[in-house]
DNA sequence: TTTCAATTTAGAATAAGTATAAATCTATTT
DNA sequence: AAATAGATTTATACTTATTCTAAATTGAAA
């Protein structure tokens, strides 16, 4: 069944996604809904999330940090994170084929897909660290 | 300051997760330790998988499930989860370091290391799926 | 309209982990 | 040996993120 039912609560939740810059937490989310005027339940919140997962209109991102953060891009493509500012930027460089190639030997495992969090110090919190 | 005090919970802890061919959970290192005879409160197992994480004795694993995993490897490599049982595996073979560069080069961010899940499906699951 | 399934709501429940303050252990000084 | 002081452990309370539950609401179809 691929039919979508974007009831008004997903319609925003999912607005506020698409709209976002930085890979909003289901809080960063609840929040902005607020600003909007909206005021849904904790609850229906999530479940949109979980819903515009499913139906592949979103990505969940585990990056390690307690919360999960959500991305309107769903086109392959991963993550790095700013030891000092927690700041998340889009890495686009593909992952070599022939990597997940050899992991599949290595393992026995049938490769599916990769997720990477990549760490690393962002150039504004670089340039302030260097004064 | 590099010395490292070994209590009598923080060596048993140490040996649970040593001896564990499995990346434990804190449960499953509680679990472990109640078997071996030990008592010890919750928190002081938390704190001592902390405390051997922080002197580099093991490594804190988040592979994207609700709990952390630990890991008494701590020479440079990844993981592999199977989507079926959960089995988590090793990676040895490293992620090249031209694409860390290219990574760099894309977000202008200093790359420090990448934490790579890579999902699929183990042997004994594909073959049992077979028939 | 009546009906029925899907959805939303408010709030309780759960899971993982952290914080706190008192008790205990351990090493050092007297 | 006794006293002191710092580190550690313990029991328990708390926090945070998320899921569950049961009742109320919505909205499409009959
Ligand atoms: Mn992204
Ligand atoms: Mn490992
Ligand atoms: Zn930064
Ligand atoms: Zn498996």
């Amino acid at each position: 069944m691929k039919t979508i039912n974007l009831t008004t609560q997903r319609q925003a939740v999912y607005d506020v996604v698409r709209e976002a810059e930085d890979h909003p937490t289901a809080a960063d989310v609840m929040n902005r809904l607020v600003e909007r005027g909206h005021s849904f339940a904790y609850g229906t919140v999530y479940n949109s999330l979980r819903y515009l997962t499913d139906k592949e209109m979103i990505r969940e991102l585990k990056l390690g940090e307690t919360a999960s953060r959500y991305d309107a891009r769903t086109d392959d493509h991963q993550h790095i994170v700013c030891e000092v500012c927690g700041k998340v930027g889009e890495v686009m460089t593909p992952m070599p084929e022939e990597w997940l190639a050899k992991v599949a030997e290595e393992t026995g495992y049938e490769v599916h897909e990769a997720h990477i969090v990549v760490e690393g110090v962002c150039a504004e919190c670089r340039s302030k660290r260097k004064r």
